[in-house]
DNA sequence: TTAATACGATACCAAATGGTATCACAATGG
DNA sequence: CCATTGTGATACCATTTGGTATCGTATTAA
């Protein structure tokens, strides 16, 4: 019943996991490597990369014993697409963002 | 303490929120208005409508004895502007958000 | 084999969250 | 004036959330 949508926008919420999705834009990295990052244990930085996991938002490979987290770009693309609902409102910011992405697309 | 920013991916996610942010876009409502809309208690909307509007996604007017709720779209400005970080990052994977992007579009 | 490493899972806790019920109060209309 | 309407505020409740501590397990290294 949590939708995808649903699921995004609450692993979004919290800035824990929001410094994570940015961290993990530059580098792919395991969950100690994130850890160091962070001012708390390992076991809480698990719990919101799990919830950042229903979110779509990232996906997990197992290489032997380490885990490494990778960011999933279209895990946002629900985000997105619940904003242009406002297309008739808004002054053209998502345009802006929709132009950046497709100029450095080519 | 708590950023705009903060304030804002707070408000939007709660999937009642949302609905809310949708309802307004299309019409002003007073907080009964938005009420016959949701199964739930004036004094559940009335929450709601406080976090919106600490995220600055609404704004109230008073009119009388009535409040006007009305959509105010620059509180989204932070959230795109938080998504925007990514324009730096942003490579290959760009492609399949931006196909992402232009089938909601259509 | 054995020890260290990287992680998962669980129990537990305080605080935040989303809801109700209820009372108070200002504005409106007769 | 007085009843009604529209709302704010508060107390209260169950559940979720974000965190720790702890133990177990699989993989690597010595």
């Amino acid at each position: 019943m949590t939708s995808q949508t649903q699921n995004a926008f609450r692993a979004l919420a919290d800035p824990t996991r929001r410094d994570i999705v940015h961290i993990l834009a530059r580098q792919d990295m395991t969950i100690a490597q994130l850890t160091d990052q962070f001012d708390m244990t390992r076991a809480a930085v698990k719990k919101h990369l799990t919830v950042l996991s229903d979110g779509g938002l990232i996906t997990v490979e197992t290489r032997g014993r380490e885990r490494i987290n990778r960011l999933e770009p279209m895990g946002m693309a629900p985000v997105l697409d619940w904003f242009s609902y406002f297309d008739q409102f808004w002054d053209d910011r998502l345009a802006n963002l929709k132009e950046a992405i497709e100029r450095k697309a080519k």
